[in-house]
DNA sequence: ATACTACATTTGTCAAAACAATAGTTGTTT
DNA sequence: AAACAACTATTGTTTTGACAAATGTAGTAT
């Protein structure tokens, strides 16, 4: 059955994608999860990133991104802060040391990238990036 | 960088498509992980199989695979015995129960698959496969 | 028999994910 | 102000995952 096999294989490529991602932030003492937040706050350039803004951009939940924020402070790469104009909101932000392991990061990132996609062509990343955006469209 | 953008989207389709089976699978009271064994078993139609010889067939470690049994075992699902030629092994059998919930699953598996897959030509889903598989054989 | 190595599984530990429940804050209605 | 609902985050619990270490068994060499 083909539908079967497409989903077996979707599941697999993407536990593969992640081990290879993971195993490279291994390194550096980071959990492809904990990368993800400090992507995300590097990309707000400073400004205030409340708990929810960050789950958002991740496949989570709000509880879980809590604890993960826990152990980026306890590593001292991201610090928090509750919000001044609401006291509900928690502010997340990068730290110096936090925008230091990820420029460490990037080059490693880049050439894992390429590695992992080193099978295809121009064309057929474009063609695979097509088809998952109609997956995703559709669920 | 569409590099970047293969490998975010693969690793989004793997979650998108577990995410679904498994909240499939909620109403039965299994996770995906531990249906995998059941089937596992139940291919294996009522002979032996050890812990081990299970694994390989999952993308796991031994040493989880070991306690997931433990709460098949508590569900009644299946059997474990140490194997009589080799006390070091250990033998997991399919339980009628497990046998009869697998057989409740199978329509809806069926459906989730398909309906996972549905924004696909047969063409499409040949050419995600092969797509899939080529990124598998060089990684 | 003893020691040594290899094998098969289990246990311990920490990070993570899903989900429910709780806590504190804010806004709204009365 | 008091009551109530909505909002935001945290905490608790269970399952899973990776990895290291321990346990018990089997085979082999001395």
């Amino acid at each position: 059955m083909i539908n079967r096999d497409v989903v077996v294989e979707l599941m697999r490529s993407g536990n593969l994608v992640h081990d290879q991602i993971n195993s490279m932030l291994q390194s550096f003492g980071l959990t492809l999860q904990q990368f993800n937040v400090l992507r995300i706050l590097r990309g707000r350039k400073g400004s205030a990133s409340s708990l929810e803004s960050i789950t958002q951009h991740m496949i989570q939940r709000m509880s879980n991104t809590s604890r993960l924020v826990d152990r980026l402070i306890a590593k001292g790469l991201v610090q928090r802060e509750t919000c001044f104009d609401n006291r509900r909101k928690v502010e997340i932000f990068i730290t110096q040391k936090g925008l230091d392991i990820l420029k460490d990061i990037d080059p490693f990132l880049d050439t894992k990238e390429e590695e992992i996609t080193s099978s295809f062509s121009k064309q057929e990343m474009e063609h695979l990036l097509q088809l998952l955006t109609k997956l995703k469209s559709k669920n």
